[in-house]
DNA sequence: CCCTTATTTCTATATATCTAGAACTATCGC
DNA sequence: GCGATAGTTCTAGATATATAGAAATAAGGG
């Protein structure tokens, strides 16, 4: 992975709101979670929202999908491994992947 | 981990220079490298270094310590640990963290 | 079409960050 | 103590971020 990659994905986790939004995507897991329904537990205004929500997508942990009037979020499983795996071989030193690697 | 350390550990990742900064001492191992040589590496002015290396210090992923007229910098590796594996556990599967853990 | 629900985009403002020069501090060797 | 080397802290300006209300857009139902 590149660096500026890893830097802007690591900026975007690297906010309260937004890594809340995030772990919450993350434990919701491959249904995903509309939009509504994070704000209900995040409790942010909807702007905010969808404000940090935009930025989660750009650097691609999060994708969104729409079904029919609501749109549906989810974590992007590759992303974060692929930024876990960034970070874990920074020393040169290697983590091993169980086979179902993951999110968060 | 605590979601507020995470997220401010994140943070200070998610700057360019920073995450350099970070990798470059990661990768020097134990033994660390004194603000000055980070410099010549890094080729930003000692400022705006001392300014990054202050946040990252800050956040418990990077120490100092003087070695008389120079300041060692080190990764410090159990934070990456900790953090690395806060990300992997989001999504409530698991990482095996091989016998070596890590940093980066 | 119009209304309702869902969500985004626009806009403004307050706050924080980044950058880097200049001045200051610390430590050592003489 | 002096001077040299190594870094930090101070300062300031430019830029970016976070927040949130208000207006706009999307989709479905009647």
């Amino acid at each position: 992975m590149e660096l500026e990659l890893a830097a802007r994905q690591l900026e975007a986790l690297g906010n309260l709101t937004r890594l809340r939004v995030y772990r919450t995507l993350a434990r919701a897991g491959r249904d995903g979670l509309p939009v509504g329904a994070l704000q209900q537990r995040i409790d942010v205004p909807a702007s905010t929202l969808s404000h940090h929500l935009h930025r989660l997508i750009q650097t691609g942990l999060v994708a969104q999908e729409r079904q029919a009037t609501t749109l549906v979020c989810r974590a992007v499983d590759p992303a974060m491994n692929a930024l876990i795996g960034f970070l874990a071989e920074g020393g040169h030193r290697k983590w091993s992947a169980g086979p179902g690697s993951v999110s968060a």
